[in-house]
DNA sequence: CGACGCATTGACTCCCGTCAATAAATGTGG
DNA sequence: CCACATTTATTGACGGGAGTCAATGCGTCG
């Protein structure tokens, strides 16, 4: 059930079968969880982390206008709330944007870990400046990227990461999210998300439509979002 | 010369003066920088990780076409890369904004406390969390709100996070930034953050000038910027 | 004193938000 | 299977916030 979660752990260090057994070992229970929920409510103290096995999810916080921004993206292999081990409690949303199912582990556990395991100690902690690091791009894309670049670079992003867990073709990918979502983790209006897809589609570029992105170029994708996915740290070194 | 950490740690959780001698002897050597100088280029092997002793410096990368975003501001008491211990090498640069002081934390040095000091690793990996909430903040601010918003909310936060280590009145602090940076840290250029800064000025709110922030009125600055310092994690409890 | 960096301001443009209408897709109950 | 409600996508018209270009002022420093 932690494939997902290994094939990202392996694409950027060497994990043996001892290890991928204690990482599984981790895991106290499974959970479903319905489309549109949230799962994780901001300031909630937590006792275990979840782990995102299958579906898509976000992190979001909502603005006093009703306006709200999505501050990341998740898929299956990606940890929803690692972060809040330490935090305790976390300083924005979590919701499901599919159908979804989850690993939880509990807190106890991960304090084992620490414990005894620093090696995977730090292949966790790395899990979480990863995530980081793909903050640190969004900031990149909402600061400096119109909008048609930075449209093409989270749909760059999400080729490259869902592909990495097989969750992509090399042509496309299901990401099962509205206009509006779409706006929100753009810091767009969903009026401007539409106009902006429909340009990329005119350009050849992108043609997403009911939850599907179809790439028909991706190289033409990138150049246009001046993606890079250095930030992605896809490269195996010792953590 | 760890006290800003010090400090900031234990606004988070309680540390005893033997973890501080710890964290102290985490320090292989202490060196100067100049002003404008960059510390830190992406890309580049660590080999250990910066603590700042004294100045400011930040995160930024470099768009082709001359762009910058920065992506953090560092005060004293903040690690420059310490999530550079488990991602090897950064995704962006770090420059000074000041002369500044720093302390140089070898990885084997910390590889040894996540296998001898679990508690200060958690620690630690909370210090890396911390920066991800507030990347995570700047990804409000930039995709959702307005300019003066978004201005107001960075000395907002700066103000907290600079007060913590005792560098900040309660009616304003140093800030050695020029408006073109400042407007490279809100996706703003140095002319609209010109006119925004006029703005709060004229509003009796903030008045920035000559890297010296005052403000005249927190509150009122702070309700502009739908301020709540939550995501800055100013609680203590044991990580 | 002149060169330089930085701040300030005006004029103009344009990307994107707002408001609104319509169409298309999806779901729901009878 | 149809009538109807709801959600989502699409498009137009208009306005405003922010970018671009450019000129001016001003303090600092060699």
């Amino acid at each position: 059930m932690v494939e997902a979660l290994l094939r990202a752990l392996r694409a950027r260090d060497v994990i043996g079968d001892d290890e991928a057994a204690i990482i599984a070992g981790l895991v106290a229970e499974f959970a479903e969880v319905p489309a549109k929920r949230t799962v994780l409510k901001r300031g909630v103290p937590l006792s275990h982390s979840m782990l995102l096995i299958d579906g898509m999810m976000c992190r979001y916080k909502d603005m006093r206008d009703g306006s709200r921004q999505i501050s990341a993206i998740h898929v299956p292999g990606d940890f929803l709330d690692l972060h809040g081990f330490t935090l305790k409690h976390l300083d924005h949303d979590v919701m499901a944007l599919t159908a979804a199912k989850v690993a939880h582990v509990p807190h106890e556990r991960l304090t084992r870990m620490t414990e005894e395991y620093p090696h995977l100690t730090r292949l966790f902690w790395f899990l979480t400046n990863l995530d980081a690091a793909m903050h640190r791009e969004w900031e990149v894309s909402l600061g400096q990227r119109s909008g048609v670049a930075r449209t093409a670079h989270l749909f760059c992003e999400l080729h490259t990461r869902l592909a990495l867990v097989g969750r992509a073709a090399p042509d496309g990918f299901e990401f099962p999210i509205n206009q509006t979502e779409l706006g929100e983790c753009l810091g767009m209006t969903s009026v401007h998300t539409n106009r902006v897809l429909r340009d990329l589609r005119e350009r050849g570029l992108l043609d997403f439509r009911k939850g599907v992105a179809k790439l028909p170029d991706p190289e033409g994708l990138k150049r246009v979002a001046e993606f890079d996915p250095a930030y992605l740290y896809l490269d195996s070194r010792p953590r």
